[in-house]
RNA sequence: GCGAGAGUAGCUCAGUGGUAGAGCUCCACGUUGCCAACGUGGUUGUCGAGGGUUCGAAUCCCUUCUCUCGCUCCA
């Protein structure tokens, strides 16, 4: 795969999406939501896959250190809705929203508590608002979090949020995490959960929603050794997203610029992947930032806490700096989707060769077919195998690949078809990413053995019944 | 929130005031001994929503919602 392919259209993917059951718009039947979005039947699937490896790669199995040894990290799930004063602490209140003022006249907008330091973007020897054509709006609120309120009585007092990123929720937990369960310094808390941004400007599909899903890490360390952790944490999710099958040239690292920082970073970096709406630049897809001692010394001074450390051999107190590798994993699955989808030109009977990725803006060349395939690697994949009969009016077809499906079902999210001819079955599989198909037909009965066809290549291999879970399970791990 | 474009079947789209359409998909039956085969039949729409003009509106007007792009924003 060459870097200056063909990008496929968003808006191919998106119908893919709709016509497959990856991702509906939210409320469709009602005329939608502007920002939010459901995940279909294989979409669900495909997000879980993606929140379990990283659960994985980060909790059950985390990765290893300098002297091979793993790395601690402990799970979370902590409430969506919290104490408001934590947003106050956090900054997000004061800092997360900025009074705007528009000018209807030359459409500019500006920031109200800054507005002496723009020029008027018509008559640049003025001030923003000093030309007497200009058209100001009253100041506006652009708060980006959810307000709610907490039981039944709406008021100030019982304003609460919903949470613009999980992160806050593992500082609040902190202490408690280090009370009671014997984790010592340094060591991380994940979580992976729901956030809610009341965006300007929803985009881009799944990229920019109001209602998202991240998996986010604190990781606690010595403020010593945060350099050094940063670049640990920096090798190891681009390892974990190259580990998911998206290819080299399409992820990028950026470092922030000093003025682009958030209130709480000393540095950030962030993961980007090569999208169809970007290209030929570069999006977000995760950000590692360096949070210093600012969340946790917040937190102790609005919460009145001591939330530093004791280091238990030296006696050493204090404030763990943390490093917080925070990605999107609905983002993941935009990537993965625009990463798996692929158009293929397919030799026709008596054309020697195999599937070849089509080029773009080129028509299918003569005895080629196309073909639509969804490359998620296997232990990604929404269905992992389709059972067929080779004909369904043959009842002993039918019946010896039921038995099959229920037996493989056990182990795989499986698929049983019988409906169309066995090519078309074969198709409707590549376009969800089904990575191999397990063909029932007269030699299953006399011999025992079945068809097992990749995705991929498309070829096809006879194997023992006996064997189909061994080899399937081999396959499909990676 | 501003400006521009768009919204018709599950998907892609045609239809400029006079009976709601095509291709693909999907379903059923038949056929089919391994790659979107074929035959026959069939389902699917408040033409995004609401209001107005008109004898009559998918079509013209107003409002609104949603999508796309450009601003703005993006912790």
């Amino acid at each position: 795969m060459s870097n200056d392919r063909q990008l496929t259209p968003l808006d191919t993917i998106v119908s893919l999406c709709k016509r497959r059951g990856f991702i509906y718009q939210s409320s469709e039947i009602y005329g939608g939501i502007n920002g939010f979005w459901d995940y279909g039947p294989l979409g669900v699937q495909l997000k879980n896959n993606i929140r379990d490896d990283w659960w994985r790669s980060m909790v059950e199995c985390a990765p290893l250190d300098e002297n091979g040894e793993p790395v601690h990290i402990v799970g979370l799930d902590s409430s969506i809705i919290q104490n408001p004063r934590a947003w106050v602490a956090s900054g997000h209140v004061g800092g997360f929203s900025d009074p705007m003022i528009d000018c209807r006249a030359c459409k500019a907008r500006f920031r109200a508590d800054h507005l002496e330091e723009y020029d008027c973007p018509r008559k640049p020897s003025k001030k923003a608002g000093a030309h007497e054509s200009c058209d100001l709006t009253e100041p506006r609120e652009f708060n980006l979090m959810f307000e709610t309120f907490v039981g039944a009585v709406k008021s100030d007092e019982s304003r609460a949020y919903l949470r613009p990123e999980t992160a806050q929720g593992i500082f609040l937990n902190y202490k408690n995490v280090l009370d009671t369960t014997r984790v010592k310094l340094p060591f991380g808390i994940a979580q992976i959960g729901k956030a809610f941004r009341n965006e300007v400007t929803p985009r881009n599909f799944v990229f920019r929603s109001r209602e998202f899903e991240q998996m986010e890490m604190e990781w606690f360390c010595h403020p010593d050794e945060s350099e050094k952790w940063m670049d640990f944490w920096k090798r190891e999710r681009m390892r974990w997203w190259r580990s998911l099958g998206i290819r080299e040239e399409h992820l990028i690292f950026r470092d922030h610029e000093a003025d682009e920082l958030a209130h709480y970073s000393k540095a950030c970096v962030d993961v980007e992947y090569l999208y169809p709406f970007t290209a030929p630049k570069y999006g977000e897809l995760e950000g590692i930032a360096h949070r210093g001692c600012f969340d946790l010394t917040q937190h102790g001074t609005h919460a009145e806490m001591k939330l530093d450390y004791t280091d238990p051999v030296t006696n050493e107190r204090f404030v763990p700096n943390v490093i917080e590798p925070a990605s999107g994993l609905t983002r993941g699955v935009l990537v993965l989707l625009c990463e798996a989808y692929t158009e293929e030109w397919v030799p026709k009977e008596g054309v020697e060769g195999g599937p070849r990725e089509a080029v773009s803006g080129e028509s299918t060349p003569e005895g080629y077919e196309s073909r639509v395939v969804m490359k998620f690697a296997p232990r990604l994949a929404p269905v992992k195998v389709a059972v067929f009969p080779l004909l369904k009016n043959k009842p002993e077809l039918v019946a010896k690949a039921r038995e099959v499906f229920k037996e493989l079902r056990q182990h795989w999210h499986c698929f049983y078809d019988q409906t169309g001819a066995i090519g078309r079955r074969y198709r409707r599989q590549d376009e969800i990413g089904t990575p191999y198909g397990v063909t029932i037909d007269f030699d299953t009965l006399a011999d025992n053995t079945v068809t097992l066809r990749d995705r991929d290549t498309m070829k096809q291999e006879r194997i023992s019944l006996d064997e189909l879970s061994g080899h399937l399970a081999g396959r499909l791990a990676s």
